[in-house]
DNA sequence: GGTCTTCTCAACCGAATGGTTGAACAAGGA
DNA sequence: TCCTTGTTCAACCATTCGGTTGAGAAGACC
């Protein structure tokens, strides 16, 4: 997998880890604390913080024997960019359709080579 | 897993899933089409077809033997609505630890029962 | 030095994932 | 009707994933 942006998605898409992280997002929690409200193992809370820490949403620090995570929301950035670009792409072309249809009374029918957006749900 | 918000971070953790999604903001596109580029068998695509399906990420209709896909951006809103919020709650903290920070000369050190906001990264 | 706490590593297990091939189905064209 | 094209379904395989338990490593506390 190895991008980073497959590994933040891959992260987010366990309903635990995205607990944990909107946790994160109200204070930093060692792993123990993080772990406390899921009936898991701690092991397992600790192999999902791998998981959000290879993605780069999270960092550890060390503080005497716990490791208090945080949030690195700056990763956000990365998927919301991506999400916008396709977003707004789409929309674009909902308003050329819009255009289209508006500046010619529907009739023509094919040869327009660009093809199947004419029906387009 | 199940739940809408999970299944489209799972859809979208796959590189080919996401380049398949980025060529549909562009236009409907049929499972035909959407295979060749990859070097993969079209039944994997069609895989890959059936799991943003269901995310609700795309839509298929049918026309002669094909079956056109057609990208569904509405879903983006959900992820969007989630990493905002959190995104937003993380910089919230932000300011309000600057706040404190600014309000006060650094020399407290600890007994403010919130703990590990103090050193975080 | 012992011991308790917190956390990670290693090995294992069952289920899901991403790929394959082969067969079927559905619709247009000969 | 038969054949070809486009797509899916079914079975299989290797890998990954989320969980487990057991054993260690690293600090604090006695």
């Amino acid at each position: 997998m190895s991008d980073q942006l497959s590994q933040v998605f891959a992260a987010l898409a366990d309903p635990t880890r995205r607990d944990m992280v909107a946790r994160l997002a109200v204070a930093d929690a060692t792993v123990g604390e993080l772990a406390a409200p899921y009936d898991v193992s701690v092991q397992a809370v600790s192999k999902h913080l791998k998981v959000l820490e290879e993605a780069g949403l999270v960092t550890k620090r060390r503080e005497a024997q716990t490791r208090p995570v945080h949030l690195e929301a700056e990763v956000f950035d990365l998927m919301e960019k991506w999400i916008e670009r396709y977003r707004r792409q789409a929309e674009q072309r909902y308003q050329r359709l819009d255009a289209v249809l508006a500046s010619m009374s529907v009739d023509d029918e094919s040869s327009t080579d660009t093809r199947h957006e004419g029906t387009a749900s």
